[in-house]
DNA sequence: GCAATTTCTGATAACGTTATCAGAAATCTA
DNA sequence: TAGATTTCTGATAACGTTATCAGAAATTGC
């Protein structure tokens, strides 16, 4: 039996040792490790015995120091406040990143930091990451604009302005808001209120934000209705609830609001309920987004949804296929979302 | 200038390129890296110079490769099936440990997949992890047997039973079952049900399951009231639905209801306006758990919460810290949750 | 049966960094 | 001022792996 490592409790075998045991040399059992060819089978079965033997793992970071690739994506979801994040909707990006990111036998480093242009490029420069997917992407996303210059492989869940030879994956917005009146107007409705993302989402070019409003164009112009809407923030529901009974003030003949959010839409519930309208009897309510929520609210709430973890899953497929086939054409994928008809909407009557 | 490495778009200098241009030897400037002593102030402005000018950044597999540590933690979250992973309650989890491995400089990978016992050791032994967090963890959990027995450093978020020298931050499970009990018989409620936990939990021993028992044993034995309980699984709203109904056809003379959880808490609500009780006038319902979801049910939730992103951010540090001084002692915490008092609870009339 | 080819194996160098050591230069001590 | 000490720097080796090359052994071709 070679030498242990005596820093640590428990052995660390190196290929060296496998080489010893096998009687063979170094990169011979390196050879076996990698599935080269030219090796004799009888060759082969005695290092493989050894490497059983000795529970033999290759050291990961020799192998990246002389291999290039860190085999590593990193998943930068920026948060300005980490500790007050509380909408909680997200979390199958992640999942469905780690396990797409498994699968495809990465790693996964998931990022919430706030991260200045150079720790960005350092993450690539250190060798720390091969690619990036990056969540939250502003239409002139500064992250897009230094990765796309330094030619940093990258993909965007969501996406900015000028998507010429980019990669993303993105939540179809537009499709979703015209869905959302083809059921309500389907239904009967045409006085139709809408609860779309705040100012400072659309004044700082967040896709979600202009894309909504762009299908709410649409939408207005396919089924010649009047506009009525409110820009809201989305802490939770209070601003669903205050933003409903603005909205209601103003317009007292709408039989219908649609959210951009789920808590919104139960803040609009709540505020509907308390001006002594029945929902879905009176009036009705439809949110586009996503989360569990959805079942909580009393009446659950039909919505346009999306499977968050398809998506980053799939994102992370295209990541790593970017990275194995160096010449691969830019991904562009839109996703239109469900429709779950649950108790939160009904016909006009 | 050095040459530059071909293959990339970008450059990536080395060490060598820094000392180059400094004209000073490839040690020098690994000491100006690292803040050794015993360098002139002249030699150092001149590297620090170069590196700025050609955006050295060290090459990190290779600085693992020499230094041992891989400076990187995983965070565990066994789920059998993750494309159907619902609930979303977990996500302050992974944003509590990212942010302080963030700013202790580690890196976190996030995991998700069902571990063998032969993968979870290679995380360690191919140096691709320094520690981990384990979250889900049962009372005899195998992932620990086996990490202790190795001697691989690890902290819980939970605990399995025999905790001797073992480090965990766990949530409060007995406390927050009395605490409910403390509030709710507060309030005048004496005939309170209790729904818990499913029996597959109770079954695989995790201790969220295994503890809330022991601490509603001690709030009927505190307040001498009579046990009504179901055990539920916690799948959706729907299962706090059919419970409740289930609990009271046997016990109409319930007055309050105690969930661990807040979608069940939301099917509770449901099942008691089915039945024609409001709440909380007539009827009180207390959730034990963590999530927005809380106020956006319809009366927000009167509930037991504890900051999930604290407890991992803890956790985070925890393992940072046994990481860097080698002979630390075990670190054992128990979080209590903090009763925020919404509109599901109201004094029994 | 001898050259040409294929199969197999090991020496050596390299990836980019840090640790160790030794030697040179500068400073201090008496 | 000579010796001792401190400050500074560079040569060299090492971390654990893979790639390249060359040479040995086995197989093929005519």
């Amino acid at each position: 039996m070679p030498k242990r490592n005596s820093k640590a409790i428990n052995p660390r075998f190196t290929i060296a040792d496998v080489a010893e045991v096998a009687g063979v040399s170094i990169p011979t059992v390196s050879r076996i490790l990698n599935n080269k060819e030219y090796v004799a089978d009888e060759t082969r079965d005695r290092v493989n015995e050894a490497i059983k033997q000795l529970g033999y793992v290759p050291h990961i970071q020799a192998q990246r120091l002389r291999g290039g690739a860190s085999r590593t994506i990193a998943l930068h979801y920026p948060v300005e406040s980490p500790h007050l994040l509380r909408n909680v909707v997200e979390i199958p990006y992640i999942v469905g990143a780690s396990a797409a990111a498994s699968e495809q036998e990465y790693f996964l480093n998931f990022l919430v930091s706030q991260l200045t242009p150079n720790t960005l490029l350092n993450m690539y420069r250190s060798n720390q990451v091969d690619g990036m997917i990056l969540l939250q992407v502003t239409l002139d996303d500064w992250r897009v604009n230094l990765l796309r210059e330094n030619g940093y492989p990258f993909v965007m869940i969501g996406r900015c302005a000028d998507i010429a030879n980019l990669s993303f994956i993105d939540l179809n917005f537009e499709a979703a808001v015209v869905s959302a009146f083809d059921h309500l107007v389907d239904l009967g409705h045409r006085e139709i209120g809408f609860l779309t993302y705040p100012p400072s989402w659309r004044n700082s070019k967040l896709g979600p934000a202009i894309r909504s409003l762009e299908g709410y164009e649409s939408a207005l112009q396919k089924y010649n209705v009047q506009p009525y809407y409110r820009e809201v923030e989305l802490r939770g529901v209070e601003d669903g609830f205050a933003a409903t009974h603005s909205l209601l003030e103003e317009f007292p003949q709408l039989t219908a609001i649609i959210t951009t959010n789920h808590l919104i839409a139960a803040g609009s519930i709540k505020a509907l309920t308390q001006r002594g309208y029945r929902v879905p009897e009176d009036r009705s309510v439809l949110a586009i987004g996503f989360g569990e929520i959805a079942n909580g609210i009393t009446p659950s709430l039909t919505a346009l949804e999306w499977s968050l973890y398809e998506v980053s899953y799939q994102a992370t497929l295209m990541m790593t296929e970017m990275l194995s086939q160096k010449d691969s054409l830019a991904q562009q994928i839109l996703v239109a979302p469900k429709l779950l008809i649950r108790e939160s909407t009904q016909a006009k009557t």
